[in-house]
DNA sequence: AAGTACTTGCAAATAATTTGCATCTATAAT
DNA sequence: ATTATAGATGCAAATTATTTGCAAGTACTT
């Protein structure tokens, strides 16, 4: 079976085991957020997505349906735009993003277990915690010397 | 000398340092988030906002302009609604969001100057961190049992 | 006390997000 | 395969968030 067909046969696993048929916005859009090198913002989403595949309405409704399910993750650069990101839970990732050029990088080692079992500990109103976002902001090495 | 007065002037140096007039609508504002309990979005600031100190417009220009300066920063909560805190660089402090009903709790204890230096030391091209945002997702104990 | 550069307010443009509703379709049951 | 239907979509339009341009106002230096 070929590669990409593998692909669409995933991709369509996580959105009917996540409770939503595989319409064709669906498929578009999470296949489109699996591949992007970072996490997209609506206009970026729109430019992306081929003609006709979904209405921007349309778009907005599959984020947040799947942000609620938990395979996609809202994120958000400082920056007033809100952007979306594929959760691959195998692959935990944060990003540090260039506040001069807006160039972003993945990293991990975001260890937060710990902290949040202190957290969770020291609390007075908390019960549990389920995610948790974590972004480094800096310069890349072309903009630090302007 | 009365403890307002000396926030009061606290508040003007604030601002004088980071190079701008001590003008109403910058001392209100910023008067205003270091009292706030939890990082504001446009609408709460615009309401909690004495009548007539400040035009939107122009509260939109000095957070952004604040935010520059080093002196507010901007957090999200994943919800859509921009947020706007003080920076106070004597009590680094993060938060952990109620998704249900939106309470906010603080905490300290992010050492995330580990991190940092790791992922420093491993990007091909990041050369400085500047700033980072953390915040823990969660259910209060109130929301979990629901 | 006056001049000037910095700020603000207002109007209006643009962009982001949400809502309502009629139509369509993926999927389960036949 | 066909059908019934609950779940989805697209379109129009409302709402909300954010930005821009410009004339008028004001903090602060001289």
């Amino acid at each position: 079976m070929k590669k990409s067909l593998q692909n669409k046969d995933h991709t369509k696993n996580i959105i009917q085991k996540a409770g939503f048929r595989a319409t064709k916005p669906r498929l578009a859009l999470l296949s489109l957020l699996q591949v992007a090198k970072y996490p997209l913002n609506i206009k970026e989403i729109m430019g992306k997505l081929e003609t006709a595949t979904a209405d921007q309405v349309t778009v907005y409704r599959i984020l947040d349906a799947f942000k609620k399910a938990g395979i996609v993750n809202q994120i958000n650069f400082q920056d007033n735009a809100t952007r979306y990101e594929y959760k691959d839970t195998e692959h935990d990732h944060h990003h540090i993003v260039c506040v001069t050029c807006k160039k972003v990088e993945d990293f991990i080692g975001c260890d937060y277990k710990k902290l949040a079992g202190e957290v969770l500990k020291q609390t007075p109103c908390f019960a549990e915690i389920t995610d948790h976002s974590f972004e480094f902001f800096g310069k890349c090495k072309t903009c630090v010397s302007v």
